[in-house]
DNA sequence: CTGAAAGCGCTTACAG
DNA sequence: CTGAAAGCGCTTACAG
C-alpha cells in the first residue's frame, strides 16, 4: 500500500501538505490540490485507518450495544442496526457491535474498556431498562453515550425513543372517533415491567390518560410474548368488560394469538372487535388476517437520531437537554372499524 | 491513560518486555511477569487499539456486511449478528457491521477499501446470491472472507449455510412416516428464484429429490413474502393436487396467510393438513395457532462457524475445502400428525 | 499558502 | 530470560 509519504513524494509536496488535502483541515491552493489528487489516484492511495486513530485519538467508530434479551420479532433490531450503519458511514464512521453478555456491571465495566483502549469513541445502547446499571456507570465515568429508550431519569442524558404517549394517544383517539366507547390496551408481559422495561411502564400510565381524555373506558392488561400470552389477554379483558369492542395491541407477538381467539369465540375482526397495533416491527401487521392496522416503530430515524446526537456529543456539541421523542408511523390494515350499532 | 512505558518504568522493566507480557509472546520468568501485572493493575492500565493495530497491522475487526433486502422477520439476522460479535469478542476480535447501498460492484469496492485501509481484518457475507459479483470481485483481489449461504460455485471459498438438502429431506421423510402421500411444498417468492437467491434454489430441487426418495408425490409452489402469498400458495397446491395432505411451509412470512385461508377452506390443522416449517426464525412458529412444528434456523452455530472460518482465513490458516452446512434444529409444534384415514 | 518535525503507543526483529 | 531501538502511517502544533 502506498503511504501518504509516498503521494507526497509523488506530487512533490510535503507529507502534512497531503494530509491537509486530504482532511480539509487548512486551505490549499487549487494547484497543489490537485497535484496531490492526481498522485492519490495514480498511486491508488487508501489513508490507514490505524494511524489515523492514534494520531487523532478518535477511532471513528461508535459502539452499538445490543439488547441481551429480544423484546420482539427481531426485525425492528436489525432495521436499527442497518440504519445506524449507514449513518455512521454517512459521518465517516463505523459501527461496531456489542453484545450484553455478563451483569449489567460487568457489561459496563467491559463498555468502558472499549473506550479506554480508544476503540469506539462513544456508545449506542439499543434499549435500557429504566433503572439501568450501566447508564449510571458509564455517566460517572464520563464516557459518551446515547440511549435508545428512556432510563428513569433522562437530564443531563441523551437519551432517544418512540414517542409511547402520542402513540397510546393516538391509538385511543382512532379508535374513539370511530365511536368505539369500551377499549382495551394489550401490554408486554408482566415480567416486563416487573425488570422496569420502560416501554410497558410508560404505556400503562399512557393508556389510563388517554382514556380518561378522550372519554372512554380503558382496560388494562399483560400478555406474554407468545400466541397462549394474546389468547389470555383477549379472554381477561372481555372478562373484565364484556361490552369492549376494540383493542390496542402493543405486543406483536401475541397478536396472532390475540387474532386466533378472537376467531375462536366468534368474533369477528373488525367488525366485532377492532384490533390496532402499535409499536410492531414494520411490515409485520401485513402478515395477519385481516392486515392489522399499524403504528410502526421509526427503527430508521430512532437510529438516525441516536447515531448523529452521539456524533455530536463525541464532537464536544451540546446534547439535546430533553430526550428526543420520535412518533411512530401509521401502516394501514383492515383491522380498524366502527363498532357494530347498538 | 497509562502507556505501556508507563507500566514498564513503574515495574523497572523495559517497554518490550511489558508488551512480551500482555501478548505472551515470549517466555517470561514469573517473577518479572508479576511485577509487570502488579504495576498494570496499579496504573489501571489499557493497551490502545489504534496503536495496536497500527504496529501489529491487524485491527483485530471483522466486517460482517448486512443483506441489502430483509428475506425474514428479521429474528434470524439479529441472531447472528449478536453471536457473531460474541464469538468475535471470545477471540478478541470486534464485529463491524457494514450495510450494503450500492450496486454490487460498488460495495465489493467499498469493502475493499475497508482491508485496505486497515479497518477490517476480514469479511463475513450474511447473504450472497448464486452468483454474487462482490464475491468474485473480493475473490480476485485476496481479501479473506467467508459467505453466509453458497454461491453457484465453492471451490476455494469459504462458505457457512444451512444444510437445506438435509432439511427438506427430514421434513419429507418426517411426513411420509406419519403417512402422507401427497406433500405439497411453499417455498420463498419466484422472484427471489429470479435474483439468484440460493435457498429458494436448492430447496425446489431438493424438494423433487426427497419426494422420489420418499416415494410420495410433491406438488411445489412460489408464494410471496407476505399473507396473500400463503394465501395463495394454498390455493395453488390443492387447486394442484387436491388431495394433498401435508406442506412444507418454507416461507415464515407467508405462513400466517396460510393458516388463514386453510381456516377458510374448512380444513383443521393438523388434522387435515399438516404444516411443517423449515427454515424458521427462532420462536416464529410458536406465535401461530396451532404451534407450528418447525425446523429453526441455526442462527447462533452458523455465525460461529463464520467467524471463526474467517479468523482462521486471517490468520493464514487453512480454509475447508468444503462448505460447512448446518443442520436446523426440531423445534416441536402442534402443526404435524397422520392424514385422517381413508 | 506550505514545510519540517515531534509525537501518538504499540510490535517485533536484532542483540545479548 | 531481557533490553534498546526502529518503525508502523498518520495529525497537528510550530514556523515561515
Amino acid at each position: 500500500m502506498a503511504t501518504m509519504q509516498d503521494v507526497a513524494r509523488h506530487a512533490g509536496v510535503s507529507l502534512s501538505t497531503v494530509s491537509y488535502v486530504i482532511n480539509k483541515t487548512r486551505p490549499i491552493s487549487d494547484a497543489t490540490r490537485a497535484r496531490v489528487e492526481a498522485a492519490m489516484a495514480e498511486l491508488g492511495y487508501r489513508r490507514n485507518a490505524a494511524a489515523r486513530s492514534l494520531a487523532s485519538k478518535r477511532s471513528r467508530t461508535i459502539a452499538l450495544v445490543l439488547p441481551s434479551t429480544e423484546n420482539a420479532l427481531g426485525g425492528t433490531l436489525s432495521e436499527i442496526v442497518t440504519q445506524a450503519a449507514r449513518v455512521a458511514r454517512a459521518h465517516d464512521n463505523h459501527v461496531a457491535v456489542w453484545p450484553g453478555l455478563g451483569s449489567e456491571e460487568q457489561d459496563a465495566a467491559e463498555i468502558h474498556d472499549l473506550v479506554l483502549e480508544g476503540a469506539v469513541d462513544g456508545v449506542v445502547f439499543l434499549e435500557v431498562s429504566l433503572d439501568d446499571a450501566r447508564v449510571a456507570m458509564l455517566e460517572k465515568v464520563d464516557v459518551p453515550f446515547v440511549t435508545l429508550g428512556r432510563p428513569a431519569r433522562t437530564e443531563g442524558r441523551a437519551c432517544v425513543d418512540i414517542d409511547f404517549e402520542a402513540a397510546v394517544d393516538e391509538a385511543v383517539a382512532l379508535l374513539a372517533a370511530q365511536g368505539h366507547r369500551e377499549i382495551g390496551f394489550v401490554n408486554h408481559s408482566e415480567a416486563s415491567r416487573t425488570r422496569g422495561y420502560g416501554p410497558s411502564v410508560r404505556a400503562e400510565a399512557a393508556f389510563a390518560d388517554a382514556a380518561l381524555r378522550h372519554g372512554v373506558s380503558g382496560t388494562h392488561t399483560w400478555a406474554d410474548e407468545d400466541a397462549a400470552g394474546g389468547r389470555g389477554a383477549l379472554d381477561a379483558l372481555l372478562g373484565a368488560a364484556p361490552a369492549l369492542t376494540a383493542v390496542v395491541l402493543m405486543n406483536e407477538t401475541a397478536g396472532f394469538g390475540l387474532l386466533a381467539q378472537a376467531r375462536r369465540r366468534g368474533l369477528d375482526v373488525p367488525a366485532d372487535l377492532s384490533v390496532l397495533a402499535i409499536a410492531t416491527s414494520r411490515g409485520v401487521g401485513a402478515l395477519a388476517e385481516p392486515q392489522l392496522t399499524s403504528l410502526e416503530v421509526p427503527a430508521e430515524r430512532l437510529a438516525r437520531h441516536a447515531v448523529e446526537t452521539l456524533l455530536d456529543l463525541v464532537e464536544g456539541r451540546e446534547a439535546p437537554s430533553e430526550p428526543i421523542l420520535v412518533p411512530c408511523a401509521l401502516a394501514p390494515g383492515d383491522s380498524v372499524a366502527p363498532p357494530r350499532a347498538g
